[in-house]
DNA sequence: CAAAGGTCCTGCTCGC
DNA sequence: TGCGAGCAGGACCTTT
């Protein structure tokens, strides 16, 4: 999907066109997500001011006056600000009209996206009370990390990827993020030393933030909220460059599966 | 036919 | 023996 990169690009794709706006309607063409969109919405968010637009982990949180909708896109699912007169397309699922004319349409073909509405905290719903800390926040931090790696057995590609250990890294980031800091994504978690630690959370932070500013990385369906493609394909080092050269030392990026998920890295540069 | 960016849930194993 | 945490695998989908 949309990694943390990606989501924030949407995040701040919406933000400006949203914030302040009034619903002003609601449809749901297709209620079949991973859970089935709540019936009821209409009534709920119709009327309601949208105050704040935020992001925990890969989910999107639309603030609204009187609660949240809790968004996640999937693995295919992207968020598009529209004239409300836009034809709909396959896979359009909602629309949230705003009275500015515009809508925000949800496309996902592969039905992995979710939406939930809570009047609480999001903070307490179900799908974020327990996940880890922001990578970019300062909490995440090498003490954390080197921490939460004892006596963990899971391969460094598996943990890092885990949301319960920090939040946002998927296949892609993971990949990368392992290749600058020169660790193999096989190795146990546990034999993380201190300094790997702290290696390894500099290369998540700069893999993320290069990311975010050049719009995250689209590989098929990914479009941030004005249709435009994410950059950051092109500064790949090692994600689906199998047999390519590896851009510091020539030698060929290799393909590994772990987990059912495909694993990149450099086996020179990658010790 | 395989694989594609996610993650929740289940059931098993391991170690205290 | 019992318990909880950790872990692997399956499940959910469509498209290329």
């Amino acid at each position: 999907m949309p990694e943390l990169p990606e989501v924030e690009t949407t995040r701040r794709g919406i933000e400006r066109s949203v914030t302040g706006r009034t619903i002003s309607g609601w449809i749901v063409r297709d209620h079949r997500l991973r859970w089935p969109i709540p019936a009821g919405l209409e009534q709920e968010l119709t009327g309601q001011r949208i105050t704040r637009v935020g992001r925990r982990g890969k989910y999107l949180l639309i603030y609204c006056e009187r609660g949240a909708l809790i968004l996640h896109l999937g693995m295919s699912g992207s968020l598009r600000v529209l004239k409300s007169s836009t034809p709909t397309t396959k896979h359009d699922h909602f629309d949230l009209l705003l009275d500015s004319g515009r809508t925000l349409r949800f496309n996902d073909p592969r039905r992995f996206g979710s939406l939930h509405w809570t009047t609480a905290d999001p903070a307490d719903h179900k799908l974020l009370r327990d996940i880890g800390p922001e990578p970019l926040e300062p909490a995440f931090d090498a003490q954390y990390l080197y921490r939460a790696s004892r006596r963990r057995k899971v391969a460094l590609k598996n943990f890092v990827m885990n949301a319960h250990v920090v939040v946002g890294v998927g296949n892609i980031y993971a990949s990368e993020s392992l290749f600058r800091a020169q660790l193999r994504p096989g190795r146990r978690a546990s034999s993380l030393s201190r300094r790997d630690a702290g290696k390894l959370v500099r290369a998540i932070k700069t893999v993320l933030r290069q990311a975010i500013r050049v719009g995250g990385t689209t590989l098929r369906d990914y479009v941030g909220a004005d249709g435009s493609p994410g950059y950051f394909r092109q500064k790949l080092f090692v994600y689906e460059r199998a047999g390519s050269p590896c851009r510091v030392c020539h030698t060929n990026i290799r393909r590994v599966t772990h987990g059912q998920r495909s694993t990149f890295y450099c086996p020179k540069c990658q010790q």
